[in-house]
DNA sequence: AGAAAAAACTGAAACGTTACAGGTAATTTT
DNA sequence: AAAATTACCTGTAACGTTTCAGTTTTTTCT
């Protein structure tokens, strides 16, 4: 099959897109005009913008992205810069979703970046400056000196920040507030009777390692509760390795009778581990746990549960670089959400 | 801070991003010349291209999409149209990783297009179409007549499916063995000594609804065992209406002793249900089920799973698009993942 | 009435790339 | 030695857009 009806050079075309000059024809103005008068600008006159936006209407105009892009710089994209290590429970799917729903009302296209943190985390953020394929980054799994914060900031680039750094720059950003979260994590065990706690925490070169401890060491204080550590283990451990640790930890003669956790997934080896050892959830144990998508209360109803609302996240981010491409102070776009506990079982 | 070195309109810029212009200037080379020794045209004295290479590499120079794309109408993008309405645990995720690590490797960039099926499925496909904004499509959730493949085919847009249709049509696609996978389940379930098998199947719309009811019914016949109903429910129904029911079938005269899942997370549901009626997984009752991460195993040792690897299935995906955009015939370009299932629990 | 100002519109140039239609010089053929 | 061929290279135009520097027409001011 090949082209029907090709048409000439000039314009009118049947079949093509429609450009500017397709409406320029149409209208009998200049090009020029009909860019402009679709832009709003105060130099046209009200009745042609109005003919200009009937025709372009009409014809189902969109502006060409190539054409505005070579033309202006603008990208009119928003790069999301993924870690491939990044928890799998449901976080990218619903980060996704939660963006876009914001960007479906705009002319701004997704892209996905996803790359090895562990490598080298600077290597997507390089590449957006240095071929400009992007007006906006969204970027996470943030490090209290952060150096991507440091390059971007420095280069210009608006960017937001899912999670918080330390460094002395005001930039956006969204997190989840994980001091509050263990803090009150630590108070409902020991409202539940708890008096020994530990807390599988996220790899120490991360912010929200530091504000978990914090909230963490401030419940242990208040509370007057001892904590039992948990080793070398951190939220990426290997699952596998982590039940073996609970399931040591939990037949010790003093075992933990509590245990926060940072993420869903590592809490399912948690689980595991304690029930191989012969204790019972909301009995001689209790497990709390954050996680992003509500899958845990099915398993263990017993278990006590936030649910981090990362699609809610997602719409901050994207209205936040939205934002920040607008010109809106860094300091205006940061936002922290509180943890809401979900309902509880049959202790409630 | 505003700009340093801001240099003159002519060429050798100190800071800018580099042209073909630029190393035009640097080589003393026309432009046309430069463009056509990196595109290694036979037309281009060797010592020239080498020349122009070391230069090019050098200044880490990359084309300008902009440029090529206003010029040439190649955008250099995949676009992923994703639903909305699709699965949560780790789908999404695991597929941007997969197609990711294709991409990664080439000069396309990968745009997320998430959309409510439920609405309307053409809608993100007639866009791509109507703005051109992607050289190749990636879709899923495919029914057996697909008006979005009778679209993309008859526009002659390069595409590839997450699943089988049924329309006379012959495009590139990648598959999970829905029928094997359910028949097998059937053979294992039977091998336990289980005669009441229910399943839960997707909405009927969809292509693999029919797949695993085939392998369901074959699985029925050749060993002589009896379907109980799942009425009206589905892999999409709410989580909670699935758990009622399956707790309802359970305390059944007639309850079943075997029940096949198409969803990680239904499964969830189901496993609730059951219990909830008193049914002890692996000794009244077994739950085969599908997912696609690694879960059900350890909340539930005793379940039986397959794990769709839809990362190596979002491999699959881009490597055919891409190579359906190099003209690579679409028969070519067909593959099916056959069911792997995990190793066993405490039976075994 | 003439000058000045305002309103409405417009062509040319440029962003970076590639296709096309050449050009020039060296080499081969006759 | 002239003609033809080959090997290499290049300028121009075009893709669709916006910015700049106008131009023309109308209105307002003096």
């Amino acid at each position: 099959m090949d082209e029907i009806r090709k048409t000439s050079t000039s314009s009118a075309a049947a079949n093509e897109r429609p450009t500017l000059k397709t409406i320029a024809f149409m209208t009998g103005l200049g090009i020029t005009t009909v860019s402009r008068a679709l832009k709003d600008a105060p130099d046209i006159g009200s009745e042609t913008k109005e003919r200009v936006r009937l025709v372009a209407r009409q014809l189902g105009y969109q502006p060409n992205r190539a054409g505005v892009r070579l033309r202006t710089g603008k990208t009119n994209v928003i790069a999301l810069v993924l870690s491939i290590e990044q928890e799998l429970m449901g976080f990218t799917s619903q980060m996704v979703q939660g963006i876009s729903e914001v960007l479906g009302g705009t002319q701004y296209h997704l892209v996905v970046t996803p790359h090895s943190f562990e490598k080298d985390p600077m290597v997507p953020v390089r590449y957006i400056l240095d071929t400009g394929s992007a007006d906006g980054v969204i970027i996470s799994r943030m490090e209290p000196e952060d150096p991507r914060v440091h390059l971007m900031t420095e280069r210009n680039l608006p960017f937001v920040t899912h999670g918080r750094t330390d460094m002395g720059i005001v930039h956006p950003f969204h997190d989840f507030d994980n001091e509050a979260y263990v803090y009150q994590a630590v108070q409902r065990l020991v409202q539940r009777g708890r008096r020994r706690i530990a807390l599988l925490a996220p790899l120490s070169r991360f912010s929200y390692q530091i504000h978990s401890r914090i909230g963490f060491e401030h419940g242990l204080n208040d509370f007057q509760v001892t904590e039992v550590s948990m080793g070398r283990m951190t939220t990426e451990t290997p699952l596998e390795e982590i039940r073996a640790y609970a399931e040591r930890l939990c037949r010790l003669t003093e075992p933990p009778d509590g245990i926060i956790s940072l993420s869903g997934s590592a809490s399912i080896a948690l689980v595991a581990g304690a029930e191989a050892a012969g204790r019972r959830l909301g009995k001689e144990i209790d497990i709390v746990s954050k996680q992003s998508a509500e899958f845990l209360n099915w398993i263990r109803p017993e278990m006590l549960t936030v649910t981090e609302d990362v699609r809610h996240a997602g719409r901050e981010l994207a209205k936040a670089v939205l934002a920040r491409i607008d010109g809106v102070a860094p300091e205006l776009l940061q936002s922290i959400d509180g943890p809401v506990w979900s309902q509880m079982g049959p202790k409630d």
